[in-house]
DNA sequence: CGTGCACTTGATTGAAGTCAAGCGCTGTGG
DNA sequence: CCACAGCGCTTGACTTCAATCAAGTGCACG
């Protein structure tokens, strides 16, 4: 997992001048506030966000309670992947969890260029399997560790995400109910 | 989903003689029996399996218990993600649930062929998109619905599943025990 | 004909959810 | 400058869904 993520930053690294114009032509910085949308419920998903700066988050709502999909951080590559490849309206909904700035990449833009240019299509390929590879890991994480363990788990890979993410949102991403996040808490 | 399905249907159908007889290359049809594995634990998934006949399952273990991640059937490619794509011992098991022929696609070769051919790149990607939107419903599911629900929704997308498969492998494949499914069922 | 597999049914347990109350900040308006 | 509203979190009592343990049934087939 960690090394593919430095494969692909290194496939990066390695782009032809021409590749990375392109890229940059049809990416643009954008700046969000804390608790700004990167993408509304309904909207459909036209850009993907590379944070550089701050953290987001990725929810859904369901029965009215909100369900913690994915939390982000530097480096990482936001997108509501059904609504993104679909261009469909989306039921994910991205937030800005502190100040945040993202590199925006437009779907369309981006779909163009992969045309003329297999290097962007490998580049996606490898971006769309780390999401998968990662995907994959959560939802094993689900179905073989208990309420606690994933904390601790979460705990080891992000600690520094505890002191900044509200309970509510940790407990919601770990698929459990604040009190029970915060009963664990209390056992250490 | 299932347009997305149409549309790898339709690119696939659009092919190029070449790029075809490159594909044909690097496959072969091979045949399993009935609880054959397509996969062991701890081998390198070094082949992509497209079920022209059959029925599969993926499972891993985990305390000694096996968890059903994937039920495929006819048309559906079989592949153990993380192995194939990192090319690591795989976690993931891959049997036959019946006998079953598939189209084997070596890794390998297929990488190569990748590189000489954009269309193969393009395929890639929409297979691996399709993969993880699949996975994505699974795990919404699991975050949203209850175990009846859940096997409501599964009789509803593959009620002919339900015939041929043991009730203990669907039980599993639902994140739920034998003795569970049983309940669920008996209160229709 | 009996051994084992697939499934059912019953009794009990346990992990986490829900409902409810309360605490301690922070910040805002009177 | 205090007062109180609201948010973020904790704690307690009770409930619920599904797991586990334990028998038992019925069928297949060697």
């Amino acid at each position: 997992m960690k090394d593919y993520f430095n494969k692909i930053d290194n496939f990066i690294k390695s782009l032809d001048k021409e590749t990375l114009d392109l890229l940059d032509n049809i990416s643009t910085i954008r700046e969000f506030k804390k608790n700004d949308y990167l993408l509304k419920h309904g909207s459909i998903c036209q850009n993907s966000f590379l944070i550089k700066q701050g953290t987001v988050r990725k929810y859904h709502l369901f029965n009215g309670k909100e369900i913690t999909t994915q939390l982000l951080f530097e480096n990482e590559i936001a997108v509501a992947f059904n609504s993104y490849t679909l261009q469909v309206p989306s039921n994910e909904i991205i937030q800005a969890l502190s100040n945040t700035i993202v590199l925006q990449t437009n779907y369309t833009l981006f779909q163009k260029a992969k045309k003329n240019n297999p290097k962007l299509l490998q580049l996606d390929l490898m971006i769309t399997e780390y999401y998968t590879l990662w995907l994959e890991n959560r939802f094993i994480e689900f179905q073989t560790l208990n309420a606690t363990q994933r904390y601790l788990h979460l705990l080891q890979k992000h600690h520094k995400v505890i002191k900044t993410v509200p309970l509510t949102i940790i407990a919601s991403y770990l698929g459990i109910s604040l009190e029970t996040l915060s009963r664990i808490r209390a056992n250490i």
